[in-house]
DNA sequence: AGACCATGCACAAACGATTGCGCAAAACAG
DNA sequence: CTGTTTTGCGCAATCGTTTGTGCATGGTCT
């Protein structure tokens, strides 16, 4: 039994040499014209063996690996969990693989998984990325198709996919103001983010172009920081605000847990509005207002924006110009405000 | 300006064989007595121009690719999400990479992730399986190593830690019976799984010991299953039952539904209780009690015992004898019974 | 001085696949 | 019978790394 299973191995055993072997079994063999009699015989015994090519060796010479990195800033976030999901089905329904990486909202880890990917010869890059500046992802851009979804930057020319935080925020605040709320308290997340600044901008606006009082404080899309925020913001007057708009659902969380601490019921003496998908939400009592991002979508279009880049570069042509598209986010109205 | 960036390029700027400055870049410099000098002006060039050896090649060669495979069988499940981050955090700790895939609950997607796998040469595998035997897995065991987590086979040979799911449902269900409750309804998730099964077993168990009426129903970890249910359950009768045990949080978040749209109270009028780990629970109303499992210390496990499989088989020893490894769950009591 | 050993490094063969090029044999034309 | 074309396939280089082996050189010992 001949324990090696590879090109080498089905020339031996079927007299062709192993370069027409490949040509048969990576299905060339009309373009090379290969005879018929030579083609069944080596796709016989390719199955009878059950021969499978060694992707390793595939992708030192072709320099391709049928893989795409994805690099995130946390998987236990259920937010980045259900974009990862809907990402790897999507290239798996392409044919290609997910190498993933976890930031941990760091740069330094961001980088290093970049420089792996690149390492690994991987044929596109799907970030949420975490650095301050684009620089590193340009350069890395340059090498390799690398498209960045829920979060960009500024005056970059990478491509990337997100929804319009600038808009959901503020739909939620416009929403929260013609509800009556007239002391609005917003909790956000990481500052420097882009999403996060875009929905300060949003929330702001909406709420200076009504006159209406409030207030922005927080720094990281944690419960902890929801905790830890509306306790300073309401433990010396539990009418501080009337409203609490949390950047996320994590935020959310601990928000809630601080409210009811201090006595105060969410969705009766302080209305509460939140971000992000979460079905939890619908479950919380009072079922939750949020602004819900459409993920399945955003993962759909930086994917095939992916690929279309990937086709580019393999055909030859010059990079194409950057895609960078903002999708908009839908309220969804429930009864916490 | 050199665009290559390989050994062989720093062979020649230094003037140095290829193997010479392979061996000083991988830290076999002394074994192979490398003068002081070749050191250090290949580690000099070798930063100047930021050398990285390419991974594909060196797994090639060395048939190892510094990658563990994880699959699971739905990455956008929050349970199978966190278990994922707790791997890959652990891995990348160890300095591996992961290579992700999802078999969403079908054996064919499992089979062709492990037969990926091995194409890609991983250097082990940490699975969630989903088949109903354990044929294939241990077909793939006997290549690489292979771990087992959160779900596992009767009478295998293979590696698994998981949690004690008898010990979970029985002390959920004896926890139920003590309360008070007397007639106790349990929506399951995927019949065939394992953990299901004890599940069922601990639930039935416990319940009988007592003598107290019960009934099993369900057929899947979904919100639908366990909306579907309850409403089967409860439509007819709202107080066919007194209590409803889920046996994951998305079948509990079905059942609440139903019941709600049946105007049932639940805490109140029908008690429930719930497996998974998931911060959402405390902040229902009423809070919902639970069977916690220890995904950190299962993952730090599986990891640990998978690294020793590694070093076995880099040293050719014969692989270990495998670990079975049972963890207790915790019943976090909260307001929902 | 000759034998011997340690030192420091280079040669070249792998790993398993892809692919440009070219060589035979057969087919065909003149 | 010679010259050209077509057909079918093999040779060998290549991707970038690792590693067993061996060859000089220079030093030490007797």
């Amino acid at each position: 039994m001949g324990n090696k299973n590879n090109l080498a191995a089905i020339s031996e055993r079927t007299g062709y040499s192993v370069s027409t072997v490949s040509r048969v079994l990576s299905g060339k063999a009309e373009k090379y014209r290969i005879s018929a009699e030579a083609i069944a015989k080596v796709t016989e015994e390719a199955h009878r063996c059950n021969y499978r090519p060694n992707l390793v060796a595939q992708s030192l010479r072709t320099r391709q690996s049928q893989t795409v990195g994805l690099v995130v800033p946390g998987i236990d976030n259920p937010f980045f969990a259900t974009l990862a999901s809907v990402i790897t089905a999507q290239l798996s329904q392409r044919g290609y693989h997910t190498l993933l990486a976890d930031s941990r909202e760091t740069p330094e880890e961001e980088i290093q998984a970049l420089e792996m990917f690149q390492d690994r010869n991987v044929d596109g890059i799907i970030a949420v990325p975490v650095a301050s500046s684009p620089e590193y992802h340009e350069r890395v851009s340059q090498d390799i198709p690398l498209v960045l979804i829920d979060r960009y930057f500024e005056k970059t020319s990478l491509s990337y996919v997100c929804t319009d935080n600038y808009a959901g925020a503020y739909m939620a605040a416009k929403y929260l103001a013609d509800k009556g709320y007239k002391r609005i308290l917003a909790i956000q997340g990481v500052p420097a983010s882009m999403p996060n600044r875009e929905r300060v901008r949003g929330f702001l606006t909406a709420l200076n172009e009504r006159g209406i009082e409030n207030q922005v404080r927080g720094d990281a899309f944690s419960v902890e920081n929801g905790r830890r925020e509306a306790l300073a913001a309401f433990s010396g007057n539990p009418k501080a605000f009337d409203a609490v708009f949390a950047f996320s659902s994590t935020i959310l969380l601990g928000t809630i847990s601080a409210l009811r601490r201090l006595g105060i019921t969410e969705g009766k003496d302080v209305g509460v509005i939140s971000y992000d998908n979460n079905g939890f939400l619908d479950f919380m009592n009072p079922a939750v207002t949020r602004v819900e991002q459409p993920l399945q979508e955003a993962g759909e279009i930086a994917v095939s924006t992916l690929f279309s880049f990937m086709e580019a570069r393999r055909a030859g042509l010059p990079h194409p110009a950057p895609v960078q598209q903002l999708i908009r986010p839908t309220l969804v109205v429930r009864e916490s405000c």
